[in-house]
DNA sequence: AGCTGTGAAACAATTCACAGCA
DNA sequence: TGCTGTGAATTGTTTCACAGCT
């Protein structure tokens, strides 16, 4: 009888599931074995059942697993049911497109405050929230209890931003600049960044006879 | 002598030397050893060499590595030292703001052309693109020889898109909608989801006091 | 019969540690 | 001395295969 520490691989394939057993709820469809879901989302049976074998017994033997519960169990050891608050800090284009972005709210993320360092901007309403100043961050994170800080401002002035959200005690930090920003390690970060997407992407496209990618050892 | 395939992991993370070689460059820095790099970005030396050597010998014994070179080098690997297009799929609010994005373009990427559903957009512009229907697609991407798909329509109509995508011989695509598209396996798929990213943050959240990520077995 | 849950086996990635070169 | 490049060791992840439940 000992302890095992959860792989972060594992917790990072549970939104995956999530969104499959949320999508087969739609579907009136209140049963699945792990090998059906598997085929839904090109994942092994096996290590779906692994996974959720960290957490518990959530399946029927013979039967496979109930999807509206081991939906409820998930969103709880994901802490899906609150309701998260973030800041976002950037008012450009990018963030602009994000405040607007319709996805986050129904999957129990809401942005609550919206700040950028640009004067100019401060006091122009986006979605229903007022632009505010850098300076009134600390305040806005304290009195409306915000854990996530989104970054959206340019690559120069994301260390500092990450910085100040730091120092302002929010737990989680989404960074879309692209950089990758040094945290404490009591911080979860992560990072969003298209860019590095597409160019390990272009290994693959720019070497499409097969043979490239395997060396000589 | 044997031939070996190298790891994807390793391809993900040689955009990120890419960025921090370029951001050194920048600085007029010419030299750099695989501890200082890892330093940098939080990756252990042994790694980056680890990585390295699946590729080359770029390194010199007691100096480290000629940072131009190094870079140069791994931009051939990746092929960014050609111009990359691509189409756009989905001009809301989330495809404005991909057109927008000023990342792109220096980094080997060019949106070339766009494409909506929506008949009432037709003829808009964005930035210095007309908006075209779906149905000149086919004929955008093989006269503009266009290899990646973007792709930014609800989820809805994500797996139709990427379909047509595929049919249409791009090789690449990146996908911001929230599902995980089925293609085939010669085609490169990123996916970009923000909310996946929150929701696996957030089990390390509510999870504050260290006792919870671990399990009896 | 059909499927889960899980040790054990297989495979993959990372780190170690050191020979060898500048 | 300082650093790379790399086999070997270690650590982590996935798959296998089957006992056991329904």
């Amino acid at each position: 009888m000992e302890f095992v520490e959860i792989p972060e691989v594992v917790i990072l394939r549970l939104p995956v599931y999530v969104r499959a057993l949320t999508q087969l709820t739609d579907e009136c469809i209140s049963v699945v074995s792990s090998q059906q879901l598997g085929a839904h989302l090109q994942i092994s049976p096996a290590q779906i059942r692994k996974d959720l074998s960290y957490f518990g017994r959530f399946g029927k033997q013979g039967r496979g697993y109930n999807v509206g519960f081991l939906l409820r169990e998930l969103r709880d050891i994901l802490c899906l049911d609150r309701q998260w608050t973030a800041c976002l800090i950037g008012v450009g284009r990018l963030g602009r497109a994000i405040i607007n972005y319709p996805g986050f709210t129904p999957e129990s993320f809401k942005i609550v405050s919206a700040h950028d360092h640009d004067t100019s901007q401060i006091g122009q309403m986006i979605g229903d929230l007022v632009i505010q100043p850098m300076s009134e961050l600390a305040e806005s994170i304290l009195s409306k209890d915000i854990n996530i800080g989104i970054v959206a401002v340019p690559a120069i002035h994301a260390q500092e931003v990450v910085d100040c959200l730091v120092e302002n005690k929010v737990s989680g930090i989404l960074n879309y600049a692209p950089i990758v920003p040094k945290v404490s390690d009591n911080i979860v970060l992560r990072n969003i960044d298209p860019v590095l997407s597409l160019q390990s992407m272009t290994f693959y496209l720019g070497k499409r006879d097969g043979r490239e990618h395997i060396r000589r050892a």
